[in-house]
DNA sequence: AATGAATGAGCCTTCATTCAT
DNA sequence: GATGAATGAAGGCTCATTCAT
């Protein structure tokens, strides 16, 4: 199993797809940086569009377990909750391990393609579904399926503005920085938002 | 001077470009679809990124008209957040005129380029000015400046997911329909979502 | 006869002529600098290839008459030569005219096309029956055709020599500098060795 | 490993190049000619530019050798003069192999580019420093540099104008035949004119 | 007489893929 | 198993020329 230079290409083959698009990113660029030749892409992969795919679940099983293994359910829903969005906001404080999967995300939100399915199905919905659990656990027994997934759209929503949007939050408020201060400062907002549309939905009931 | 083939390209190319985006989209495409050359692009504009940016501009300036001045602000703040959640919402429930701008939104969040500078300062600036004087409104008088951005963003936020996370979530709930009684709905959750957040506010300081 | 634009034309297209060559010069550069339209070339001289060689003897016949009118046939034949040679060296040295003609000629020497021909008639063979005269006074009367020729070309091969060369000069030798002092001396020094051959031709004959 | 195509491209690169220009040569010409098709200039040489000079040192570094090696110093200085005036001259006069170098050189003083630089320090110093050794060594002593450097472009410019300004001569003196005969004489005029005007140098001494 | 608009041929270059080794 | 060489389709752009006014 010396298949060296097809895990080096899997390794470096992100970083460009995140940043191009499937489609602007070229092979040449990728062989380029993992050091390999033009025509080991379709040796291993067959062609462009296969390797894009296997790249990115070959990182997605790479880098899920790390992030996943968030239970602790001896914790309040509240205290779930606060975690939940805290791991979603630090995903982009923490700048050491480059965001390849978010940005990959923005890349088939605005071009979706057959990757966006798999992305669905390994990461957001697993996610989407523990989301579900924690509010579902928060909200009134007598709240439709339906009025539970709207509180969880609002949740990631919210989260999710902070990381899609940088490219507008940059130029529309340049002075602000999103340091570990402001993030902190941010899930609890976040969180007490989510969490006084809890306390109304049950103050509606009474 | 009817400038005639100029004209049929500013309307023809918004529509490839928001689909494929500015690189992918291609030339040829754009004039096939209007009927004129392939040097008439450089003839009028130039060059394909000049274009790029003219069509775009043009095309806010035909259609922003209609949507932003529409302000009742005789109306009560509460009754200001509803409209302008609603104004968010209802813009992929109508889908009569297709969302040029929003599309073209998602590429530039993609794939960040100098169009993005110009759709923050047209489109994203003077809409967010709004929602500010709005929430200022509603929140306490002695909310900091960055809170009330916060609230801001969370309002956004919540409406900006049904509108850029579309591929995700036609994909993560096939079922759910985004008919005109759902967009309601919809409009009615987020407006009282942040509307308990700001009563929540109110009540931290009694 | 308000061709105003026709003679604007005229005036402006040696430069690009000259320092692109026909071909690669463009008829947009052209009427940009003449402040004309692009139809403007084919409207009056029907296309590129006839404008560059109406433009051409334009200038010739335009310039021609201040630089030719200069014999003094009344000097000795000595003083002729000189002034022959001075003319041709001092034409790079005083840079104020610039040296369109000059610069047609070599790009034509490297492509050569229907206008050098117009440009030996009207301005190379002039210039080189006046050196004929003069080097046949100079040189011994039984000299014959072939060898008054071979010394005419060795006249103006050393002063071309200095006029096309140049590219080739200012890489050779950076630090020379061809200012009035070395041209006065590059005068003394052909005219001297030009002479020394005639004498050496009258010698010969002892 | 034969890199067979590349090696094709660069043989026939240099004709095309020489007749038409860096510009005005297309390269669907040049591997039209080598059989070859358009991407393999790109691939091999990343672009057209690069790929002439590349093309024109190719062709230095193979011809050059067979020209430059006849020095001969055993000779008195006269007959190294009259040698070295002799290979100037009878490289027009030989036409089998087609004077690429001398019409590259042509286009590059009509219009000096990167190449022009290569050219002079592989082919023009190289000659010029053998020239300046074999003028100085006729020279009296006391002759400054600068004079020495007159009378050594005295020397090229009386030769090179039978290879520049061929496309001149034709016109001017239909009949004139440069056969090989006329070639002798001519070598003969030449290096009689430059050791006059040496024997003046010296003269002028007493 | 003169011009803005429009065109089509052609150019260099890029790129995913295939071929031969 | 792996690669350097080569390809063909396509892309953006330039330019002299023509069209319609």
């Amino acid at each position: 199993m010396g298949n060296k230079t097809k895990q080096k290409l899997l390794e470096s083959a992100l970083d460009i797809f995140a940043e191009e698009g499937f489609k602007s990113a070229t092979v040449q660029q990728i062989v380029g940086r993992a050091g390999a030749n033009v025509s080991a892409i379709n040796y291993h992969f067959g062609n462009k569009a296969n390797f894009y795919a296997e790249a990115v679940v070959h990182h997605i099983k790479k880098t899920l377990p790390n992030a996943s293994l968030e239970s602790k359910s001896e914790n309040s829903p509240e205290e779930q909750l606060r975690t939940f969005i805290s791991q979603r906001i630090t995903i982009f404080t923490k700048k050491k391990p480059p965001r390849f999967i978010e940005k990959i995300m923005i890349q088939e939100m605005a071009n979706p393609g057959p990757v966006m399915d798999k992305m669905v199905e390994h990461v957001i919905r697993p996610s989407f579904k523990r989301l579900s659990e924690i509010m579902t656990n928060l909200l009134p027994e007598d709240c439709s399926e339906a009025e539970v997934r709207r509180h969880c759209f609002s949740v990631v929503g919210q989260c999710n503005f902070y990381l899609h949007s940088q490219p507008i939050l940059s130029r529309l408020s340049p002075d602000m920085e999103l340091d570990e201060e402001e993030a902190a400062q941010l899930v609890e907002h976040i969180t007490s938002v989510c969490l006084a549309a809890v306390k109304a939905e049950h103050d509606k009931r009474l």
